[in-house]
DNA sequence: GCCGTTTTCGGCCCGACTGTTTTCAGTCG
């Protein structure tokens, strides 16, 4: 009997996507592809689950006939189809791989796969080496560097992955090890406790007085793979195999958990700091046994500093002049901007998405769909913007006290316009204007462009300032400083894009932003409620760069934050009639 | 392969841009 799989509905997705790209491969029909595509996008919008639902229920879908119906019944039965089977067959895997390269489709791979029999990664860098792919016919040098920079960017995210990725398995093998050893004193250090937004290594400290125990623990975790040559008897290194991410895992005494921890989760700039003109935090913590962190930092003289923080920079001048900020945290956050519905390419609608945000406790959602120069993500032409309009009010009415305001993620255009005229754009609440095509460009280009956006009077937040993909493509480069000096001079709020792919505001420039005035909002950037949750991963990094609860926009209650739209929108107006 | 009929087969088909061409195929969002 075959065995039922519960897949979710982006599984199932997935295999429809790998399906379109593979039949684009293998230069399959161009209309089943359109309708394979088509299918894609009304099951992206689709609120209830797939797995429960007969063929015939399948087959009323929009986009959705016999063939496709069948196929889904079968995913979720098998967790494949024949077809699919069958075009993965006629394929190699490393020409499968090659379909995430960004900058090449299912065309060109097709090309270099046929004529050039390439079929791995690594043979494909060689023939960009040997200047074969520039000689093929449609390609050229400039594409040859686009697959080179791409395979060289892949290449150096291997072996990491998304914070998101390890949160919840870091907390879960704490826990175990904690019950395996009868003690608290188990914790994640390194870059996982730091928050870093990628993660090279996740390291443990674990305090036992029986070393040995640690081993026989370990043998409960089939995922994890021991490195025999580089571990000890104080000391497990290996890997997590579903990642592919080194682990480290150090056992101390009970008596000097602390100062491991401790040493092993700033980072080196951090530990070498100086306290009292001469010693380093890392010789202090090197030399006595403290019962806590806060001990070491009280020893130096300093106030007690959150691992987020503990990078080296502007935190232990902070802390030297007791002048650290209180860092924003979940529970300070008021309010949910910068979310999608299926007016444009979310999951859920608008009164999901809107209910959903009241129960878990917030005062107010903000509803950000794609503009209308998104066609691919459904953007929102003019009477859509109006029909969404009149939702909203009604919702208003059924919701209150809970508000939702009126947004629209708004193209930025090459030019650096937005793609709404005047008077569109005076009917919403507030505006993010974001970049989301063309996006290979120079510097001095991408900050014009931002510059332009920011200049627009209803431009209220810049979303996602450089686009970029985190471990799978780099933002446009854009000149910081310049940004974040324009959106201070004309009172544009900045985005840290809280989508653990993007964290974008990075937060390395929070402080300079909080020195020159700007507002910073934490967005979630939503595409479904669960898209809601993001909103963790933006306040840790928004911490890590040292963001307090007054200067984040959400963390604003409902009336400030209705005000604040209100007189920036009604300046807008004056400004350009 | 789906849809919608003039009900059983014809039509389906984004816009901007890039990089390749010398008029357009491929890719992206």
């Amino acid at each position: 009997m075959q065995k039922r799989i519960a897949l979710k509905n982006k599984d199932i997705i997935r295999s429809f996507r790998l399906a379109v790209s593979l039949l684009e491969l293998h230069d399959e029909n161009p209309f089943k592809i359109r309708t394979y595509s088509n299918a894609v996008a009304n099951l992206e919008r689709l609120e209830i689950p797939l797995a429960g639902l007969r063929v015939i229920d399948l087959e009323h879908l929009e986009g959705v006939g016999k063939s496709i119906a069948s196929k889904i019944f079968e995913l979720n039965q098998t967790g494949s189809f024949p077809e699919l089977d069958t075009l993965l067959a006629a394929t190699p895997p490393g020409v499968v791989d090659m379909l995430r390269i960004k900058g090449i489709g299912p065309k060109k791979i097709r090309t270099i796969w046929k004529e050039l029999g390439v079929e791995t990664a690594e043979d494909l860098l060689q023939a960009c080496e040997n200047n074969q792919i520039a000689a093929l016919k449609g390609f050229g040098t400039k594409t040859q560097e686009t697959i080179k920079n791409a395979l060289l960017y892949s290449e150096s995210s291997k072996g990491k992955v998304h914070y998101a990725t390890v949160e919840k398995y870091t907390e879960d093998f704490v826990s175990f090890l904690q019950t395996g050893l009868h003690t608290d004193l188990v914790a994640v250090a390194g870059e996982v406790r730091r928050r870093m937004e990628i993660i090279e290594n996740l390291l443990f400290i674990a305090a036992t007085d029986q070393p040995g125990q640690v081993s026989v623990l370990l043998q409960e975790r089939p995922e994890l793979q021991q490195e025999p040559v580089i571990s000890g008897p104080f000391v497990w290194r290996g890997r997590e195999t579903q990642t592919g991410v080194p682990v480290e895992i150090k056992i101390v005494s009970p008596q000097t958990f602390y100062n491991a921890l401790f040493l092993h989760t700033g980072a080196p700039a951090h530990l070498q700091a100086t306290y009292h003109d001469t010693s380093t935090l890392l010789q202090l913590a090197n030399q006595q046994i403290f019962a806590s962190e806060e001990e070491i930092y009280r020893k130096a003289g300093m106030a007690y500093i959150e691992p987020e923080m503990r990078e080296g920079t502007q935190e232990l001048t902070l802390a030297r002049e007791n002048r650290l900020p209180l860092l924003v945290t979940n529970a300070d956050l008021h309010g949910i901007l910068h979310n999608h519905t299926t007016y444009s390419d979310g999951a859920n609608t608008l009164t999901t998405m809107a209910t959903y945000c009241r129960d878990q406790g917030y005062e107010y959602v903000d509803i950000c769909d794609h503009s209308k120069a998104a066609f691919y993500a459904n953007g929102l032409v003019e009477h859509r913007v109006k029909e969404q309009h009149r939702e909203i009010e009604q919702l208003n009415r059924e919701l209150a006290p809970f508000k939702i305001f009126k947004g629209i993620e708004a193209d930025i255009l090459a030019d650096g316009s937005l793609d709404y005229n005047d008077e569109v754009l005076s009917s919403f609440d507030f505006v993010v204007a974001s970049i989301h095509s063309n996006l290979k460009m120079e510097e001095k280009k991408a900050t014009e462009r931002l510059l332009g956006a920011i200049q627009n009077p209803f431009t209220t937040i810049l979303g996602h300032p450089t686009g970029r993909l985190l471990l799978q493509r780099e933002g446009y480069p854009i000149d910081y400083k310049t940004i974040i000096d324009a959106c201070a001079f004309y009172k544009v709020i900045i985005e840290i894009n809280a989508n653990p792919w993007r964290l974008d505001l990075d937060w390395r420039w929070v402080e300079y932003a909080l020195v020159q005035g700007v507002l910073l909002s934490i967005n979630p950037d939503a595409h479904s409620t669960a898209g809601y949750h993001d909103m963790h991963y933006g306040v840790q990094v928004a911490r890590k760069g040292g963001l307090t609860k007054e200067m984040t926009f959400n963390a604003w209650p409902l009336e400030k934050v209705a005000n604040y739209f209100e007189d920036r929108r009604i300046k807008a107006i004056t400004e350009v009639k």
